[in-house]
DNA sequence: TCCATATATCGAGAATAGTCGATATATTTG
DNA sequence: CAAATATATCGACTATTCTCGATATATGGA
């Protein structure tokens, strides 16, 4: 987990549209959902849709699974975990304690 | 903690400029770094920090205090705790179980 | 082969963001 | 009051993003 990959993910969920479609994947957990399907449920043109599921699979924050006509997709909770975790790692490493925070273990 | 709350604190942190000031005001932890400390550290133009730092106040990922001449910044612990939690938060809500994220509890 | 379905790409317009130098403001110190 | 320090705002330029309709591609079925 690099600064840039870091940053490119948050920027990726940083926008109401893609957070809305990421939040919808995060709910419909590991049976995914299809790209029409989540067409359908945001209300969104295809085109749209497409573009932005693009910067998030770029990202990593998504990933996709052709099956047959239909592409999968689904969030991808290994990367959540690594953003998540970047985030609350290293919370006051430059000063001595009173940290609210607990660091995440799993933070890559 | 609405969507577009979470949105805005997201984009702010989707900048590698932002993401690395935001980072080092973590490290610094409750004591907090000045600006121009901030400047100094990063070697950034003072109007463009000023820029960005305002962005991070606005959507309330840091905070600020007057100490005489200088403003000292402090990151907000408990805004990245909401943040956090928001992103952990309500995943396979939709699907049975097999989730491997575990629900922050402080979410707000 | 022709059609329907599913998804991606193209192209364009409007809007927003990122950066920086110059300048402004406010505070302290001499 | 003048100079120095700390930080913010302005103005401008460039670059990027967001959105959408139109069009393209790919696959499976009649």
């Amino acid at each position: 987990m690099n600064i840039e990959t870091v940053a490119s993910q948050l920027e990726a969920l940083g926008n109401q549209t893609r957070l809305t479609m990421y939040r919808t994947l995060v709910r419909a957990g590991d049976s995914g959902l299809a790209v029409g399907k989540l067409q359908l449920k945001l209300d969104i043109p295809s085109s749209t849709l497409s573009h932005h599921l693009k910067k998030l699979v770029e990202v990593g924050l998504v990933t996709q699974e052709r099956q047959v006509t239909t592409l999968i997709c689904r969030a991808n909770y290994t990367s959540m975990n690594s953003l998540v975790g970047y985030l609350a790692d290293e919370c006051c490493a430059d000063e001595a304690a009173s940290c609210s925070m607990s660091a995440t273990e799993e933070a890559a």
